[in-house]
DNA sequence: TAAGATCTGTCGCCGCAGCGACAGATCGAG
DNA sequence: CTCGATCTGTCGCTGCGGCGACAGATCTTA
């Protein structure tokens, strides 16, 4: 069992290629716990008292507006991990975790990592360039956010959310996500994501289905992702 | 001279409270450089190779748009320091830096600090609670942007510049900004943020004058930050 | 002091995003 | 198989944000 526990953390983004000791030091206080379709994880607000690891299912990660509006931020998939920054210093959730399907999580408590962390300086280094990546991600978002006009942030999101969640097939590459959905990402209307599908699937560069996607011409959105196309 | 810049690095927030031995190996390999007025630090895209912090003077980080757009991201102030991200992962930066004023920087070159990152685990953990706080501060920045009415992020933003940058006067909260700049803190247009603050102005909860902006009621605009009032 | 630059306050116009609404398609549960 | 839930595609309406424009105020610099 602690075996098993071992090899996950040992494939996770988080920790791999760390030294076997540090593996093992976090395999001891490592916990695996199971979530059903739609179970939140944690709300934000939460201490943020645990870090996870995906190992299987996928995880939605968003935060609800007073108003009741909904945004979702990511989803993280097998190997992937999140709640970090909670788990570091200490303070409150900035975002809610709900699994999307039946998911396994591994967890870590804060306690029990700061520990390790405190006589690993290996972990820590590893953790930095995650945080980095983490922080240029955000960063981006709040670019696009103010100077990318509505298209091109769809057609930016489409393209990210391919590579990460998508299979390729021979006709492109495809994904499962309802419009609303897509909708919830960007912050914008049902309708108006619907539009602008509706006009690239016109233009032959994806196909659409029910709650599914087709990205058939990368290269046309690309260029209306930078701004050189409307 | 070296004892000014062990001086300087002690005070800045970077490296506050860490032991002497750090702060000392650092001050052996920090520099100083001087910026003119409107003089540009580094613009984005450029290699990662130096981390900053602001002796005097007031920086301003942000990027511009293939279109020409710009948006303003911060201002950093002394004791502040930016560039950490692109140092320690070693990309490009993501955002470009330009000293608003006379500024003198203190610089500390990639290699260096991570000569000194490898050995000191207190500077790693130290370095990860300032990630933690970018990474909130931009998570906040997206949440705002995808869910809040443009009247509410211009009040959070307000308060948040007042915060930081403004002095208290006995009549409120003072700050030095013109309306374009603060227009491109949010990615709105100038007259849209005029608008704004005409009404706001009306209702004797803020005083405009040439490029300065004083805060009378913090509260009511707290309440428009929050979404609980228009 | 004079000239030029910058900032503010205000119009009006245009386009577009949000929203409610609704019909038809598709899927899942019982 | 049937019913309910969800998703999609499409209206039209309304409000508001972006943009160009311009006059007047204010600051800077020669």
């Amino acid at each position: 069992m602690q075996d098993r526990i071992r090899t996950i953390l040992a494939r996770n983004l988080l920790f791999h290629g760390l030294p076997d000791r540090v593996i093992d030091s976090l395999a001891t206080v490592a916990v695996t716990r199971h979530f059903g379709k739609n179970e939140r994880i944690f709300a934000q607000g939460d201490p943020g008292d645990a870090l996870f690891g995906v190992v299987s299912g996928r995880v939605r990660i968003g935060t609800i507006s007073a108003a009741g509006q909904e945004v979702f931020l990511n989803i993280m998939e097998p190997d992937e991990s999140f709640g970090e920054i909670a788990v570091i210093d200490g303070l409150t959730r900035t975002a809610g975790a709900v699994a999307m399907e039946p998911t396994e999580l591994i967890a870590l408590r804060r306690k029990d990592l700061l520990k390790v962390l405190r006589c690993e300086p290996d972990l820590a280094i590893h953790l930095l360039s995650l945080f980095c990546e983490r922080i240029r991600w955000a960063s981006d978002l709040v670019e696009e956010a103010a100077l990318l006009v509505p298209s091109a942030r769809l057609a930016k999101r489409l393209l990210s959310l391919a590579m990460s969640h998508g299979k390729k097939t021979e006709h492109g590459i495809e994904f499962r996500i309802s419009q609303s959905e897509l909708a919830k990402f960007l912050g914008m209307s049902r309708q108006n994501v619907n539009e602008k599908l509706q006009v690239w699937k016109s233009k032959g560069w994806i196909s659409l289905a029910r709650a599914r996607l087709l990205i058939t011409n990368p290269a046309e959105l690309k260029m209306v992702a930078n701004g050189e196309t409307e």
